[in-house]
RNA sequence: GCCGGCGUGGCGGAACUGGCAGACGCACAGGACUUAAAAUCCUGCGGGCUUAAUCGCCCGUACCGGUUCGAUUCCGGUCGCCGGCACCA
């Protein structure tokens, strides 16, 4: 591990060279680029190695960027608020604010060492009033346009964390932070309307480059679907029943139907003989909890003694609860068409109900239906006048015939839900609404914010649905805005999301006091072009951040109504087996040893050439050695030579054109960890080449030191230096290629038998069809048995000569 | 259950629109330098057959089949792993 070059004197001479003098200046004439990080909550445990690997790609990419002639914003901050921070405060038994702010000032260090071009003049901090006063002004604007009101019902609510969630927040029935069961509370909430963007939040998608994984997430999660209301009159009522489905064309072959125990109309459908079974069932329905019910799959169900009508057969059709009919999707209420659909079939067959099958696949009626047919696909039958239409046909015009005939409309609905946006704990955004008697719920007027946390004695959560504000009369006890009477503040916090919904906008005009951002600044730096981050956000902050710009959009605060342009997701980095570090698991791998025994420069090479970025990666200590060998090689190898003037040969100026063309080209595809197998492999010819040439011209050694100084920006400045450049290497100009400059005098090409390789054949670069054949044909006579069918020859590659 | 993604040496991984599979690196083995070790440098390194050693031949990108002069790459099927969604009518 001995080192020919120092790194540590090296990367310690640069660090604070850099510090002095910034290479990343805003000249108002170079073009802007934006590359954001994901922000991290300051966590109590410190960066590890894996961390390391996003921060390193986006700085990898900012320096490439700067180099590229942008001026770059790359900024860092902190997403303090929320319950990350405070159970980790809570389990130290420090004030969160105290917990946060040390973390801060630790992670900070830790993050310099990766000698990142971070602009920390940018910083923000979500927990810090001057922020969050934005935060809560974006809340009051949401409140004037009616996107932001109050609802009580029966939320997510995780029993250890003590408080609501979001639906994106809960991750197969448990909480998406400590992975407590989450269970049921019925909560009043504030709540954003984010599914009033659901539309532009599918259609957008289009326009974003982003990992189809991702776009494909946030497309489930939205969950349109099309099809039709449908009215099923009650039997001896007036009223009707209204349910939705995306299968009209199975009407008819509705035997019956189902509400859902939290249906408006549930109890009220039952009869004398049914009465008690059927509140028995809506109560213990609503004692579930999410997971119990997703749980037990076996189809339960009761009878409400009521009948509707269907609307086109005219068959009397029972009417049952059941909990597998979700309260809160579509209306509440579906037609059962068991025939086509596992549910309904699975039902049918307990219950005892009629199945009609009403689309026959190749025109076969079955007699006996062992499972349910659901595709469209085929032709309908017992189905009055739709007898003999194709179904997938019909199942496009049902809903347009439906509404023409007066028996419902056509619709659509999505999976989205409406946003859970109080939390039931003391570290976030105090929710800036005061409750008052006459007024109802007033916003706390702009020029009072930012509504302050204030200072309580416990801060831990009660767990009885209130915040711990709630128990500080005197920040509760206020008075009306507007009529000033005696009122109360709203005492629920919001969730952790709402600060990470819109940092990346206030990096670009921090300091401003008077607005959320310049509308100057945004026009100009805004919107992020590069977004580096784990795909674990994919419908959580990613969603949110894509629905409160497109509000800021509306309200005129920025011009554009997407965030983020391009987005990339890194791997994570495992311990052993793949296994997530974690301090239980005690497989940490902390960068601190690794830079003090390699130097910050071999790390971040290693970072990427661990493996393609995009993809979780194994960590091995022992790989950090051939990045390592490789540097001192490189160092060597320029320093040895840089003073030399030698003179270009030709195969000097053809390398360091292939050089530039291979490591732009893997460059621009994002395959960070081939770009340095590259660098690798060129290295090792240039070495080779020096060998035999005396040295290597100053142009091919400077080119090189230029295209590894967003890998390794130590030793770049310090060769680049050696080489005679007195400003920053940053600063010169991104190297280009020549396509003459890398043809080959030769070329190497296979000779192959029927698709076999027999030989090697080097030929002149410019060689004929013919002569190829010929001479490749000469080197294998024996070889060639029978008589020759064919003959291929692809340029620079193969000859392949077919005989039979 | 549904929808994605992926299966290449001992290991991490390369291979542009089908064109010499295994680049680059790790580990390992042998050699040089050294009193010795580390570091460094050189050589070898998918499997099998053959050979004194070369040369040479065969097999090989999860498995089976197809298209093609030629398949890690395209198509169909099977198995395995990973991720997302999960009673959304």
């Amino acid at each position: 591990m001995a080192s020919s070059y120092n790194h540590s004197a090296i990367e310690k001479k640069w660090h604070e060279n850099w510090k002095k003098n910034p290479i990343n200046v805003d000249d108002g004439k170079k073009p802007k680029y934006y590359c954001l990080d994901m922000f991290p909550y300051p966590s109590g445990s410190g960066l590890h190695v894996g961390h390391w690997r996003g921060y390193v790609i986006s700085d990898v990419w900012s320096r490439y960027q700067i180099l590229k002639g942008h001026y770059v914003i790359h900024p860092m901050g902190w997403d303090a608020f929320g319950l990350p921070a405070e159970n980790y405060a809570i389990k130290m038994g420090v004030h969160p604010a105290k917990s946060t702010a040390e973390n801060v000032s630790n992670i900070k260090r830790q993050i310099d060492e990766i000698a990142a071009v971070y602009d920390w003049d940018m910083e923000v901090n979500t927990t810090d009033p001057e922020f969050y006063k934005w935060t809560q002004w974006i809340f009051v604007q949401m409140f004037k346009k009616g996107l932001a009101y109050e609802k009580e019902f029966p939320i997510n609510w995780c029993p250890s964390c003590k408080t609501g969630l979001a639906n994106e927040e809960v991750v197969n029935g448990c909480c998406e932070r400590c992975g407590t069961t989450v269970t049921k509370k019925n909560l009043r909430q504030w709540m954003l309307k984010i599914t009033a963007y659901a539309d532009r939040l599918l259609n957008d998608l289009d326009k974003l480059d982003w990992p189809e994984k991702v776009k494909k997430m946030q497309t489930d999660w939205i969950g349109k679907s099309y099809g039709a209301e449908v009215d099923f009159k009650v039997e001896g009522q007036e009223e009707a029943i209204t349910v939705y489905t995306t299968r009209p064309d199975t009407l008819y072959g509705a035997t019956f139907m189902v509400l859902a125990p939290e249906h408006a109309l549930a109890s009220s459908l039952s009869i004398e003989e049914t009465k008690a079974a059927v509140d028995q069932y809506i109560y213990d329905a609503s004692m579930k909890s999410n997971v119990d019910r997703l749980q037990d799959k076996e189809k339960t169900g009761v009878f409400t003694g009521s009948y509707a009508i269907n609307p086109l057969s005219g068959a009397k059709v029972p009417i049952w609860i059941s909990d597998y009919v979700l309260g809160d999707y579509g209306t509440g209420a579906i037609m059962c068409v068991p025939a086509h659909d596992d549910r309904d079939f699975e039902f049918a067959t307990k219950f005892n109900i009629p199945i009609i099958q009403v689309i026959a696949k190749d025109g076969i009626e079955i007699e006996n239906m062992t499972e349910a047919y659901t595709e469209a696909n085929g032709t309908m039958i017992n189905s009055g006048e739709w007898n003999g239409m194709e179904s997938s046909v019909l199942k496009k015009e049902a809903p347009a015939m439906i509404e023409t005939r007066g028996l419902g409309k056509k619709t659509e609905n999505f999976k989205l839900r409406d946003w859970v946006f109080s939390r039931q704990r003391y570290w976030g955004e105090p929710i800036p609404i005061i409750h008052c008697p006459h007024c109802g719920n007033v916003p706390v007027p702009e020029d009072q914010l930012p509504l302050r946390l204030p200072e309580v004695e416990s801060y831990q959560p009660t767990g009885t649905g209130e915040s711990p504000l709630a128990d500080i009369d005197e920040w509760v006890n206020t008075t009306c805005p507007e009529c000033g009477a005696a009122a109360k503040r709203e005492t629920n916090t919001m969730p952790q999301w709402a600060g990470s919904s819109w940092y990346f906008l206030r990096y670009v005009d921090s300091h401003n006091d008077k607005e959320l951002v310049s509308r100057d600044k945004a026009d100009k730096y805004l919107p992020v072009d590069m977004y580096i981050g784990g795909v674990e956000h994919a419908v959580l902050h990613l969603l949110y951040s894509r629905f409160y710009t497109k509000f800021l959009s509306d309200i005129g605060v920025v011009d554009f109504d997407e965030p983020f342009t391009k987005l990339f997701n890194q791997g994570m980095i495992t311990g052993k087996n793949g296994i997530k570090m974690s301090k239980s698991k005690g497989n940490v791998v902390s960068p601190d040893e690794l830079v003090q025994d390699y130097g910050c420069d071999s790390l971040r090479m290693y970072e990427l050439f661990v493996g393609p970025p995009e993809l979780d990666a194994e960590w091995d200590d022992r790989g950090i050695e051939g990045v390592s060998r490789f540097l001192n090689r490189f160092y060597n190898l320029v320093s040895d030579n840089c003073a030399k003037d030698v003179e270009a040969t030709r195969d000097m100026i053809r390398l360091r054109n292939k050089l530039v063309f291979d490591i732009e080209q893997r460059f621009n595809q994002f395959n960070l960890n081939t770009v340095i197998s590259g660098f690798m492999e060129y290295n090792n010819k240039l070495i080779e080449l020096a060998k035999t040439a005396g040295g290597i011209d100053k142009e091919t050694l400077k080119t090189f030191v230029i295209l590894l100084a967003p890998f390794a920006p130590h030793i770049g400045e310090e060769l680049w230096q050696q080489l005679g450049g007195t400003d920053s290497v940053f600063h010169a100009t991104w190297p280009e290629w020549n396509e003459e400059a890398m043809k080959e005098d030769e070329i190497e090409v296979a000779v192959q038998v029927n698709g076999k390789t027999r030989a090697v054949v080097k030929l002149p670069a410019d060689v004929s069809k013919e002569d190829a054949i010929e001479a490749g044909k000469a080197l294998i006579p024996d070889k060639i048995t029978g008589t020759i069918v064919k003959e291929i020859y692809v340029p620079g590659r193969i000859i392949n000569i077919v005989c039979k």
